[in-house]
DNA sequence: GCAATTGTTGGACGCGGTACATAAATACTA
DNA sequence: TAGTATTTATGTACCGCGTCCAACAATTGC
């Protein structure tokens, strides 16, 4: 009830115009109800979008250990993406205009990103067993760079309108350079 | 003088733990004069790499126009690294624990990585000059990525203590592996 | 039935950021 | 030099987010 109200307000409104008293009034709570299940603001921006990042440990898990590090990582991110099928679009990102969302989106994205990067680098560490600083440069810029192509991929898939199909082969089709150009650095 | 007033502050109090009145008491100035240069307050942890980043235009335009895209991006960016010498260390990114900036710094980051990967971009498109669909998600995916690897290895240099020594070799090493797997993506 | 735990609410507070009006300092002009 | 215009600094008030704490309701478990 809460991020509806959330979605609500904040398409009639904007982002900024919409008080946190005011969400929780339309849901019909107190406004420290709210900051019970949304410790900040913008977390009511990424419902949608956490619980598909929250596949990712898993997706990373399941992948046979024969692959290529970058390669599993590449399968991984597809499992992922398959999980935003073309009804499950996340309202914050695709009326980021509308609600003007996006210096607010901008402010909480990062930590996302780098939760998911921390978990990338872990695995690569667990799969590239290498522990020298080298390594460790290599491990990480890998990771922040898939992700990242990751995140641009999506960013298109949403501006796409409706004519978007699945975000799976956007983000395939963007990190696959990536994958491809650090499979060497990781070998 | 409000720089130094606020790292001052930041390594005594922390940055959550200092208010925006202290440093401008101690900067002799007002509260509101502190607005007038810096308008939040993760500004002031800026200023170092702000000025670091000034360097990319100028960088990208500089490049000859007979190199690849990819590597005329490789070597803007190892231009920009150069100007960050074993002398000049954001103290808000190496004292990051000691001051307590990193969900502060993660808040106020994305927006300057997106300024640069909307330069990238737009420095892609105007070298690579198809306009489908498919090219614009190369650009995008190469220009985030390749800004990820390079503050991957901004992370990496900063926290190598005392022993690191210029940030370019960092940089380059970095990203090396993105300019090598999209410049097929981008020829 | 009662106790303990959990969830909900109200009230108060601090701080960041904005808006606006005013005063000081500087620059320009005669 | 005097006076005007234009920044720049300051004071005041305000709003909203986020935190803390204490009181209260509801649920669970015995």
């Amino acid at each position: 009830m809460l991020e509806e109200a959330a979605a609500e307000l904040f398409l009639e409104q904007g982002y900024a115009g919409t008080t946190i008293e005011q969400i929780a009034r339309r849901a019909g709570v107190s406004r420290n109800t709210l900051f019970n299940y949304f410790t900040v603001k913008s977390d009511l921006l990424w419902v949608d979008v956490d619980a598909g990042l929250a596949a990712l440990p898993r997706a990373l898990a399941a992948c046979p250990g024969d692959l290529p590090a970058t390669d599993a990582v590449r399968q991984a991110l597809h499992e992922v993406a398959a999980g935003f099928g073309p009804g499950r679009v996340p309202w914050a990102l695709t009326q980021a205009e509308m609600m003007g969302t996006r210096s607010a989106l901008e402010a909480s994205a990062l930590s996302r990103f780098m939760d998911q990067a921390e978990l990338l680098a872990q695995f690569l560490a667990a799969r590239v067993g290498a522990q020298d600083a080298g390594e460790d440069l290599a491990r990480r810029s890998f990771a922040m760079a898939v992700l990242a192509a990751a995140a641009a991929a999506f960013g298109v898939w949403a501006a796409s309108g409706v004519s978007r199909g699945t975000l799976a082969p956007y983000v395939d089709a963007g990190i696959a350079p990536a994958c491809d150009g650090y499979r060497a650095a990781l070998g």
